[in-house]
DNA sequence: ATTATCTATAGATCTATAGATAATGC
DNA sequence: ATTATCTATAGATCTATAGATAATGC
């Protein structure tokens, strides 16, 4: 009974306490972990980056990464997810959108927005062949279903001959906004400005 | 005067002879040595391939490397700066075509057969973060002459509102080429498609 | 007892340099 | 003498595991 009156007290961690305290950041310590190594990735590359400078700057032991993930592929594939997830999740609320331009829209809008919110806007690393890898099939699958839902949604407007081009080409033309957001050049508009883009795209005749 | 007469025989190579003889291959060390990165970089990318991998492939041991190059990011550097030298040597002749539109396609037809025959399609590191660093500074003001040179492209047709984005959407779709091609989704026609695409983009009036 | 951290380290790298060596060139 | 290679290695990593330890929970 008396222990429900814990609310100014922050509540005690279990465990023993980490050596260099990163006080103030209260957040379990998977985030914290997933946080830098989003920040270091995105910066300086996966291979680049050591399981000892994520260690450090998420505030513990290099060692300690290893209770929370199975490896540092596994770190890398948990944040990959976050950046496709939110897209992926809506896909169905996109398809049942009565007119196909709308449809193509905010399927560009939507994933530009999940793009630029995701973890230190790590979809920089989507091109690159360190992510090629087996252990990061799933993301890969993910990808791909993505890619998909552009080229129906292109072929739903029914003008350009070949969707499955033009699709491609959105689906380009929105990870684009990773490498806008990461040189300053993205703002507010960025979302429907790119996914005007892609209607432009589905809608002119090929000249 | 007899040394004109060596036709046949293939010319002897200086210096200590190579323990594990890549038979048949000619052409000098440094070239071997670029074509072997390539094919690693562009399949594992730059910080996942070691020089010891590098030298393996062309056929020499690890230390030969260094003979030749001063370090495994001056190696990086030069397929690099052969991924844009060829268009940013053909910019002024561009730019002199009189049709703005014929300018705009010429310049997207000619960077993406660069693109393309890249060595083994390079390209897919540019938006990596391993090449952010300084050694590589000479690459991205290559970069930048042409993001500014498909602006300026752009600008001089003079349809759309906002050229610097246009201009930089065009990029975006020329460089989709190296994935394209990475995953053999390219063909003969993939210059003139992607270079239709880009103008499309710039004669469309924003919706 | 359970949880989350720590310290310490094995074993496998990796880059770059030093210095020897085996060819050709003159 | 010059060139292009080799062998050997220093020194600095890096990932992952083993096992100890310092908290809370019951």
């Amino acid at each position: 009974m008396m222990s429900t009156v814990t609310e100014e007290r922050a509540r005690a961690r279990v465990g023993r306490p980490r050596r260099i305290r990163a006080d103030a950041d209260e957040r379990p310590a998977p985030e914290q972990i997933l946080d830098a190594a989003a920040v270091l990735f995105a910066e300086r590359g996966y291979a680049a980056t050591s399981t000892r400078q994520i260690a450090e700057r998420a505030g513990m032991r290099q060692a300690t990464l290893y209770y929370h993930f199975d490896g540092k592929s596994q770190i890398l594939a948990a944040l990959l997810d976050q950046t496709v997830r939110p897209t992926i999740d809506q896909l169905d609320r996109i398809r049942a959108i009565p007119d196909p331009e709308a449809a193509l829209v905010a399927l560009a809008e939507l994933d530009v927005r999940t793009l630029l919110e995701a973890p230190h806007r790590l979809a920089v690393l989507y091109a690159s062949p360190e992510i090629a890898g087996s252990e990061f099939a799933g993301f890969h699958a993910d990808r791909a279903l993505l890619r998909q839902a552009y080229v129906e949604a292109v072929a739903r407007i029914g003008v350009v001959d070949d969707p499955a081009f033009i699709g491609r080409c959105c689906l380009q033309i929105v990870e684009a906004a990773t490498e806008l957001g990461a040189t300053g050049e993205a703002d507010d508009a960025t979302p429907s400005r790119l996914a005007a883009v892609c209607l432009t795209l589905a809608t002119s005749v090929a000249k």
